[in-house]
RNA sequence: GCCGAUAUAGCUCAGUUGGCCAGAGCAGCUGAUUUGUAAUCAGCCGGUCGGCGGUUCGAAUCCGUCUAUCGGCUCCA
């Protein structure tokens, strides 16, 4: 007999090789009917495979990840499945669930190539193997008769990965006619997918080396119900309406053009002024904060980048030099505003008590990053950095990052970011040479980090490897309306710039020391930052930032003059507002309107003007009654003030 | 940079198997209308059909190439 304990801290016994299915029966049958995998001590098991050993399990639906996940990698089988009957010979490499739905790498043979008109007939092919309800069958095999099968198959890929594998933990699953090398879990059968669809075909590098072949890899998403697929696609399109780029359009924000450069935005008169808003806003905080502006050149002398190690690393990927007639003489774009900091640093000695110094700047700068990576606003090559640098005394390093985490925090509670996610990045300890300094520094530098979120109680995830090359970071990201997650806030711990600089406060103890250096900007980019916001907000930006907080509209021409005096009363209020006075019917300028997601319209005609009034109208809601300009002006200003909070 | 798809007016899109001067709606301009809570009417303007080269009697349409955009991959100081 063995033991199961349940979720809810019951524990009953049941005789060995009980299955999950069996267990989730004996609770009910609908249980039996929605389950699709168990977890079982952690690892996701399918319903049919025997539990031996006492176990803590829990059973997956549709509606938790574990179970998506065995229903998506189930259909990527299925989808395989039916590839191989259209394109026998070609050789998989892995097929697993992702975010929404699954992909398969596939590498088909010389002269075959799989397009996207051949979705329809893969889609059929596999609603038809669905509805043959074929069960998932898991089959244990010798490593030694694993390998013999794909290299007589020819199939190198395969090979590859079951030479990672250890004897013992190899398993074949087959559904039909397919059978795949595969560690699990799966469904049942392929009768619980009912709803298919394919998505896209992309190139990806088989294991995700750029020097190695590129496989194809197809996208695709089933569902267990068609009406889940129909929402599924429905909610797409929704996403692509608030994509940022559409809607910076649609409000005249920014722009793009070939001639000036790829990934080199223009910001239009609305866009700049959000962004000066935005700017603005932080610079208040980081006054609050004890920070100090300095401003600094677009270039730098090459030698600047060679001391800090950026040189080394980016110089040949990068934007190249600026040559000028004297001989010899080469600048860079600044790709960071880090070692120009530095220098300022440099002018004067510091005492201890000087420090912490930070220095902030919204610093523009410049990075030649791929073609096929510019997307949007979100990887641009010239992006404005709402950068500041901390040269602070080790002993203050603790607190100093704590303060950074409140600014960051402080700003997206403002802006309404809920649901963002933490990252701190270490470096590979395998791979050294990827990273510049001490093994100490980085010892020091890495405990710090962690020490300080878990004192703040952040949620973090640890990825090893993904560190910059002089420092660890903590990332903030957050997710665009796709659900792609994008990293907007950063805080970098850093010493091995403050060695390479000979950066130095004179002690207490009247002797010479190094700093340390923060690197940090709660916004990422501005650029980025705009674009997630806007994709956030579905372009209806909050009151506080967004250009134009109201548009009076007058009912006809003869009311203008009203409508005029009006504007300049509540401007002399600090009320952001314009007239429509087209010649125009009241319903086309409130439509008009209503599209530009302004926040408020003020109607006003013979009523209005009688009674020294306003009639107000909010953005996507309607009527909300009348206002003097006063009482109108108090309550956009408090609104504003409430949102600033 | 790599794989795949796409490129028609400022914007959103039609354009059948190659065949008359390439179309529509919105925006813009002109005029009429003077309007009460999501589109008033009429007229006009606007395009080397992404660039270049080829096939053809004839190309937006077929082929090649370059560029840009989109979806991924890799990358992201």
């Amino acid at each position: 007999m063995i033991k199961i304990t349940f979720p809810d801290k019951s524990v009953k016994e049941f005789e060995s090789g009980i299955t999950g299915f069996e267990i989730a029966k004996g609770i009910s049958s609908r249980l039996a009917k929605e389950a699709l995998s168990v977890g079982v001590n952690g690892e996701i098991y399918d319903l049919l495979r025997p539990i031996t050993t006492n176990a803590k399990i829990a059973v997956y639906k549709w509606e938790d990840k574990q179970g998506k996940d065995t229903f998506w990698h189930s259909s990527a089988h299925l989808m395989a499945e039916a590839i191989e009957s259209f394109w026998p010979g070609v050789k998989l490499w892995v097929g697993p669930s992702v975010d929404s739905g699954f992909y398969y790498d596939v590498d088909f043979p010389e002269g075959m190539a799989i397009t996207e008109k051949d979705f329809p007939k893969i889609e059929k092919k596999m609603l038809e193997l669905a509805q043959k309800k074929n069960q998932y069958i898991r089959s244990e095999v010798a490593k030694e008769e694993a390998l013999k099968h794909y290299t007589e198959k020819g199939d190198e890929f395969k090979v590859d990965l079951i030479n990672g594998l250890e004897d013992g933990t190899i398993t074949f699953y087959t559904q039909g006619d397919f059978t795949d090398l595969c560690k699990g879990p799966h469904l049942l059968d392929t009768g619980y997918i009912k709803a298919i669809k394919l998505m896209s075909i992309a190139g990806a590098y088989w294991k995700g080396d750029e020097n190695n072949k590129q496989l194809t890899r197809v996208y695709g998403i089933t569902f267990p119900k068609k009406k889940l697929l129909d929402e599924y696609l429905v909610m797409l399109e929704e996403a692509k309406k608030r994509d940022h780029r559409k809607i910076g359009k649609e409000l005249e924000l920014f722009t793009f053009s070939s001639r000036v450069g790829l990934g080199l935005p223009l910001w239009l008169p609305k866009g700049a002024k959000l962004k000066e808003r935005l700017e603005n806003f932080l610079k208040k905080v980081q006054i609050e904060y004890g920070y100090e502006p300095v401003i600094t050149p677009h270039i730098g002398l090459k030698e600047l980048w060679e001391i800090s190690g950026h040189y080394a690393k980016y110089g040949k990927d990068s934007f190249q030099s600026i040559k000028t007639p004297a001989e010899g003489e080469e600048f860079l774009l600044k790709p960071m505003n880090c070692p120009h900091h530095c220098e300022i640093y440099k002018c004067k000695p510091h005492s201890y008590r000087d420090l912490p110094i930070r220095y902030a700047e919204f610093g523009t700068v410049y990075r030649y990053e791929q073609s096929g990576e510019l997307h949007g606003l979100t990887r641009v090559r010239g992006f404005t950095q709402d950068d500041a640098h901390i040269f602070c005394r080790p002993d203050q390093l603790k607190e100093e990052f704590i303060k950074v985490i409140d600014i960051v925090l402080y700003i997206f509670k403002t802006l309404d970011f809920e649901n963002f996610t933490t990252q701190i990045s270490l470096r590979d300890k395998e791979d050294k040479e990827k990273y510049i300094g001490s093994d100490e520094n980085w010892e020091k530098s890495e405990q710090a980090i962690i020490e300080v979120c878990e004192e703040k109680g952040l949620k973090t995830t640890v990825e090893i490897g993904e560190a910059a090359f002089y420092g660890p970071k903590l990332d903030f990201m957050v997710k665009d309306a796709l659900g792609r997650s994008w990293q907007l806030g950063t805080i970098q711990v850093d010493y091995n710039l403050p060695e390479r600089f000979e950066l130095e406060y004179t002690g207490s103890d009247n002797e010479k020391h190094r700093p340390v250096m923060i690197h940090r900007a709660p916004f990422g980019s501005m650029e980025r930052f705009i674009a997630v916001l806007t994709e956030h907000t579905a372009g209806k930006f909050p009151l506080w930032l967004t250009s134009e907080q109201a548009v009076i509209l007058p009912i006809s021409e003869r009311f203008n003059d009203y409508a005029k005096e009006v504007m300049n009363k509540l401007k002399l209020t600090d009320v952001r507002v314009t007239v429509d006075d087209r010649n125009e019917k009241i319903g086309k300028k409130i439509r008009d309107n209503e599209v530009k997601r302004i926040p408020f319209m003020l109607i006003v005609g013979e009523k209005e003007v009688e009674g020294n009034t306003l009639s107000v109208r909010k953005q996507g809601e309607g009527d909300i009654g009348t206002m003097t300009i006063d009482e109108f002006s108090n309550f956009i200003n408090n609104r504003v003030a409430e949102e600033l909070k």
